[in-house]
Formats: C-alpha cells, sequence, structure tokens
DNA sequence: TGAATGTACTTGACTATACAAGCATATGCA
DNA sequence: TGCATATGCTTGTATAGTCAAGTACATTCA
C-alpha cells in the first residue's frame, strides 16, 4: 500500500483553456505581420486541424474576437482581420485625415516640428526611457477646410518605430502611421477642458483664452510604450460623442 | 399532382434564434422589477427546461451578457443581476456622490431648482413630448470638499418618473434615483470644452471665461427618453479618463 | 460536539455531429 | 453564348452528452 499523493499531471502554472490559447494565437497574428487589417484569417476548419480541437471550440474562440471588434465574420465568406481600433465602443482612437474626409471635407496638415530630441524627464518617464536618451517629436497642426481643428504635439518611442521621422506627414498622419507599424495598441486617455498654451494658440489661429477640448492619449503595445500624444482643439470646432446601448 | 408551391413555414418577420431570444428575455427581466440588482438570475438548466433548448444554447446567452457586463456568474454558485451602469467599458454613468466618496472626499448638493415646468420646443423634442406638456427640471450644483464640482442641468420626462420631485435630492442624486426607477439605459453623450453660461459661472464660483468641460447625456429605454441632462465642470477641476486593452 | 465525507447543484469547457444559410465557382444544358 | 444548376466552401446555430471544478449543505462517524 502506497502513499500515491496525488501525482497531479503537472498544473504548471495555469492550464489555459483551448479557445484562450486560439484566442491568443490569434491576437498576437493580428498585432504583428501575420493578419494586417482587412487580411483573411484561417477558417474555422483550418483552425480545428491547426489546433486539434473541435470546431465548437474555434468558433468561440472567434465570436469573442469578433465581439471585442477585432475581426469582422461574414457568412459564406469567411473571418478578416478588423481595421479599427476602437479605444471603447464608442471613443475610437479614429484617424483624423479619415475623419475628415468622411465627413466630406479638406483635410491637410502643417509640419511645424519634426526631429530627434534628448527626452526630457516627463516624457523620458512616460515612454520608460532614460533621461537624455533619443526621442522622435512631431508638433503638427491639422485643418480642416483650411480651418485649424488640431494641434498635435507627439513623442515617439525610436524603438518601436525607428524610421518614424521618414515618413511625410503632410500625406500621411501620425497615427495612420504607427496604426500601420503596430496595429495592435492598448491606450489610455484624458480628457479635459482647459486653455491652449500661447503656442497652441498661435498655431491654432485663436485667442489664448478660448477653451479648448485637451486629449491627452498615451499607448502602449505589450508593456512598452509607443507613443504620447497631447491633442488640443478648439471648443467651438471639436466635439466627443458616443452613444452606448446595453 | 398539385403545385406545391412551397408553403414555407411562416417566416413571419425575421425568425430570431433560441439563443437571441433567451437573451432578450432575460434583458427585458433586468431592465424591469424581476432581477433586481445582486438578485439571483435562473440557473442555466432551469432556463433549459423553460424554453425547451439544450445547455449550450442557454450558455451562449448568459455568456454574451456576461461580456456585457450585465450579470456575474459564479462557478458553482450562480448567476446574479451585476449592479452595473457603464456607458462603455471605460466612459461610466457614474454616481457623483460614490464618485467623490471614492475619493475619500465630502459631497453635498444645493438644490437650486426643482419644479414641473412646461416643456420648450428644444427639450419637448428630445423628450419626445408636446410643446407645452409637463416636465420636471432640477438645477443643482454638487460640491466636492465645499468646492463647486458640477452644476447639474436635467429635465426629466415626468412618465418614467413621476414621483421625481418628492426625492431629497440633498440626500440622493438624480443619477442615483433614476437609477433605482429605471436600472437599465441606453445613453448618448457628448462631451466638450465651452465657457459656461452666466447663471452656471455664478453657482460654479468661477469666472465667466473659465474652460469648462461640458457633458450633454441623453438617455432612454425601450425608445422612450427618460431624461436629459447638462454637466458642466470647471475646467481645471475635472477630467475623464479611461482606458483601452483589446 | 466537531471533523470528515458524501451528495447535489452550480458554472466552465469540450467533443462530435447536424442542418441551415450565404457566397463563389464550376458544370451542364438549351 | 448565356442561363440554370450543382458542388463546395464559408459562417450561424443548435443538439446531446461528457468531464472538471467550485460551492453549499446534510449526513455520518469518532
Amino acid at each position: 500500500m502506497a502513499f500515491i499523493d496525488n501525482p497531479s499531471p503537472a498544473p504548471a502554472a495555469l492550464p489555459i483553456a483551448p479557445y484562450a490559447r486560439i484566442k491568443q494565437f490569434l491576437k498576437e497574428g493580428l498585432a504583428g505581420e501575420r493578419w494586417p487589417p482587412g487580411a483573411v484569417m484561417p477558417s474555422e476548419s483550418e483552425l480545428c486541424a491547426q489546433f486539434g480541437v473541435s470546431r465548437t471550440t474555434v468558433t468561440r474562440a472567434l465570436r469573442e474576437l469578433q465581439s471585442e471588434w477585432l475581426v469582422n465574420r461574414l457568412q459564406g465568406i469567411g473571418t478578416f482581420a478588423a481595421h479599427l481600433f476602437r479605444v471603447s465602443s464608442t471613443l475610437m482612437i479614429r484617424d483624423l485625415h479619415e475623419e475628415i474626409t468622411a465627413r466630406g471635407h479638406r483635410h491637410h496638415a502643417e509640419v511645424h516640428t519634426a526631429r530627434r530630441e534628448r527626452a526630457k524627464t516627463e516624457i523620458a518617464t512616460q515612454l520608460g526611457l532614460a533621461i537624455g536618451e533619443p526621442v522622435f517629436h512631431t508638433l503638427i497642426v491639422h485643418f480642416e477646410n483650411d480651418v485649424p481643428l488640431q494641434c498635435e504635439d507627439r513623442y515617439v518611442n525610436p524603438v518601436c518605430a525607428p524610421e518614424y521621422l521618414s515618413a511625410d506627414f503632410t500625406h500621411i498622419t501620425p497615427t495612420q502611421y504607427l496604426l500601420q507599424v503596430a496595429p495592435l495598441w492598448e491606450a489610455q486617455y484624458s480628457i479635459e477642458a482647459s486653455t491652449p498654451t500661447a503656442q497652441e494658440a498661435r498655431l491654432l489661429r485663436i485667442r489664448p483664452d478660448e477653451p479648448c477640448l485637451v486629449i491627452v492619449r498615451g499607448t502602449e503595445r505589450g508593456g512598452v510604450p509607443i507613443t504620447q500624444a497631447r491633442l488640443v482643439h478648439p471648443g467651438s470646432l471639436y466635439m466627443l460623442h458616443g452613444k452606448f446601448k446595453p
């Protein structure tokens, strides 16, 4: 008679469920270069074969990704990598160029700064760099029908987008560029009303005491900070709106 | 030989899927008085029996409700009606009293207006009433540690909350009261930066040109508008923030 | 009494299978 | 050629059954 003290099949860490493993696999491919936005994703039966699970399990993984807006599924056609990246069900990380042209208006941008700088304390902290390390800094004003709409003051971690400064920001917005380089983000944002700085007032051609809607957004990917942006809009021109339906 | 021209089993409108019917049934109970927040909901096997479907189908309905934060599920225990009211994963309809006390601060409210009025054009339109019909109107200023934080100008549809004016708004906030009366909402909101009205500046004790964060929120339930609120905050004191993780 | 055990009930996850519905393409007939 | 049909892919939804894991409560035994 032996003391069989439960040779438990090595619960090594936490045994994650197959459907969760499939989800994770797909998310990683979506975040990397495997399935860029719009790409055809593997069909359910392919995933079944690849992971050796039943279709029900694969379906669950895909349905959850769909409900998180990471993929689009079309009956009879297939599953596709989604284009969009929303900050919540309503507050999207929406590319300003796209937003303006969707309204049928003209968009153009003025690039005031686009250079490599040494990180000051605050930026270094936010981007997880040492003080004095190089960072990319752009200061761009976006116009809708020639009216200044947004002043975008952005710092980018060179590790994540080493070629950032070689982009032509009169033709592609930083948001667009960064979404290409690193499509899947985690974001934090804050929204407040305040007055613009003197420089911002000048660039936006508004009075220094005009209320502005200021959004500060930090994004990271897998714990690595990508970029930090301060987006200033004249209060009279810009408004966030959304809808919620439980 | 007859022309059996497909006596199609009456596709009457759109035949909604069983899992969707169960979801809808549960949502209605959640919105009504059947399962108030915290209540024990029927178990999966009870729902199977009630709807004559397999457990898989019931599970799907419940899992989706869980992912929408409408119910909490605990293995070994059961399914419970959620407490919640979020406008999105990050932008919550959060009760201001709760928010302030959660910070360890004192909250109090000054009621400046609480009366029955005849709806003017704009409000009537927004609440789906005829012009001149009675509406409830409250104007309340909320303080955090005796500093004015929010000016809440609210119109309420009497149909949805006939006893609204009998509540003591120095002890319960309108949000709290309305959540009790009608727990499940659909909301629309807009966020902008602007200057306060003269009255708002006076009530908030700020200069008339100080930037304010203004949230306008309309809520409805089952297509019936409940309330319309304009929430004005001194820009220097209030900030929305959130986080998104795909 | 108090601790261990057993039982019943809950949700969590999965399998294998089935049929329906939507779409694209190849096939065959007039 | 041109239209109709058949085939084969896709996802959408559902079934019945299995095992596991977690909780609550009654029962049993020392």
